[in-house]
RNA sequence: CGCGGGGUGGAGCAGUCUGGAAGCUCGUCGGGCUCAUAACCCGAAGGUCACAGGUUCAAAUCCUGUUCCCGCAA
């Protein structure tokens, strides 16, 4: 078929390959103006910019994609249909209805479920055991239009959010090209969704991940692997940022206390934030509720390391308190 | 030219300001102790101090340029 493809990130690239592979023409990829990124302020392109031109595709960033101007464009092109994912701009309905077949996207959650942004990471952080991925016929609404396609997939207790991002990507690619053929061949059917089971995700703010250690171990362990590989779950250390990559909660009875001490079991709890044990290859940490063990880490303007190295040239004295400096 | 931290044996770091013998905590290898161990004791190997140039009697250290890594910001 002809196609307008419309995304931005990494998520679209390998949506917009896969179209390519699956032998579809693609008349026009629409994706967001360039912008400073990175160190240094350089420009850079999309990620989909980048895919388009490697494959000789043409181009189009419109900045704002309601101007009367980008409809009118989309419509020259004549197209079948127009595939969208994680494009980044809330399509108007001139646009929605320039394609015969209108507008498909693909969603990286179980739709009505985790609608609006970064439904991936929240998948994770929330500690679903099942997620998946979603095509439908947009409308004007957000992430609301008819459902033609679901696939589920199961979470990893593992699973980081960049791991799941692989996974509903590759997953999203293949459903992508079924609901095309499905829509072509006119097999296609359309799945109003249920409104009142619908939830809505927040956009993924740098800020979330600021650890509450007041929270429980194994809430903050499935937020540090949501937020992995971005934007980090990270705490405070003597001022610095303190990035955690990996961690796991302890388990309760495993603490082999100290044969000596008296271990009282209604001994007051340290507050939450406060170091139990550092050294050895251990680093515990104290949470609203159990023992968070840090397992890789990165402190500001170092490399990420496994704990034990970290601590061997950065000691940490058990009792201090890992979160922003009181003051 | 957005701001900032860093590149020192295999790992993580100190030393740089106040030039003057390459250190620390580990790991590795060998030996010892032990029923045993990620424990402990003894010993050993292993480094162009990111790269290039400059200053100096002397540079990891001071000056200049380059390069790579990372945090913030976007």
């Amino acid at each position: 078929m002809r196609v307008i493809f419309m995304g931005t990130p990494d998520f679209s690239v390998g949506i917009l390959e896969k179209l390519i592979e699956a032998g579809h023409e693609i008349a026009l990829v629409v994706t967001q103006p360039d912008k400073p990124k990175g160190r240094g302020k350089a420009v850079q392109f999309p990620p989909v910019k980048e895919a388009a031109l490697a494959h000789g595709l043409e181009v189009y960033q419109p900045a704002r994609i309601r101007d009367a101007a980008c409809a009118a464009r989309l419509r020259g092109y004549e197209a079948d249909v127009a595939v969208v994912a994680a494009f980044g701009q809330i399509l108007p309905k001139e646009i929605l209805e320039a394609p015969r077949y209108g507008c498909v996207n693909v969603h990286a959650s179980l739709l009505p479920k985790y609608r609006g942004a970064s439904p991936i990471q929240w998948a994770v952080i929330n500690g679903e055991a099942v997620s998946g991925v979603t095509t439908m016929r947009m409308d004007e609404g957000l992430d609301t239009g008819d459902v033609i396609f679901r696939e589920e997939v199961a979470l990893d207790p593992k699973e980081t959010g960049g791991s799941l991002f692989e996974r509903l990507a590759q997953a999203g690619a293949a459903l992508c090209v079924k609901t095309l053929a499905a829509i072509e061949d006119g097999t296609a059917a359309y799945e109003p969704q249920e409104d009142g089971e619908a939830t809505y995700t927040r956009i993924i703010k740098k800020q979330l991940g600021e650890i509450d250690w007041s929270k429980g171990a194994a809430q903050i362990e499935r937020l540090v692997r949501g937020l992995d590989p971005w934007p980090s779950a990270y705490t405070y250390l003597g001022g610095k940022t303190l990035k955690i990559w990996k961690s796991s909660v302890k388990e309760e009875g495993k603490s082999a206390g100290a044969p000596g001490s008296s271990s009282g079991g209604d001994a007051k709890t340290p507050p939450p934030g406060t170091v139990l044990s550092a050294g050895k290859g251990r680093f515990e940490v104290q949470s609203g509720d159990g023992v968070l063990i840090l397992e890789e880490v990165q402190l500001e303007g170092k490399k990420r390391m496994a704990a034990d190295a970290f601590l061997r040239g950065c000691p940490v004295e058990a009792g201090s308190r890992l979160g922003k400096e009181e003051k």
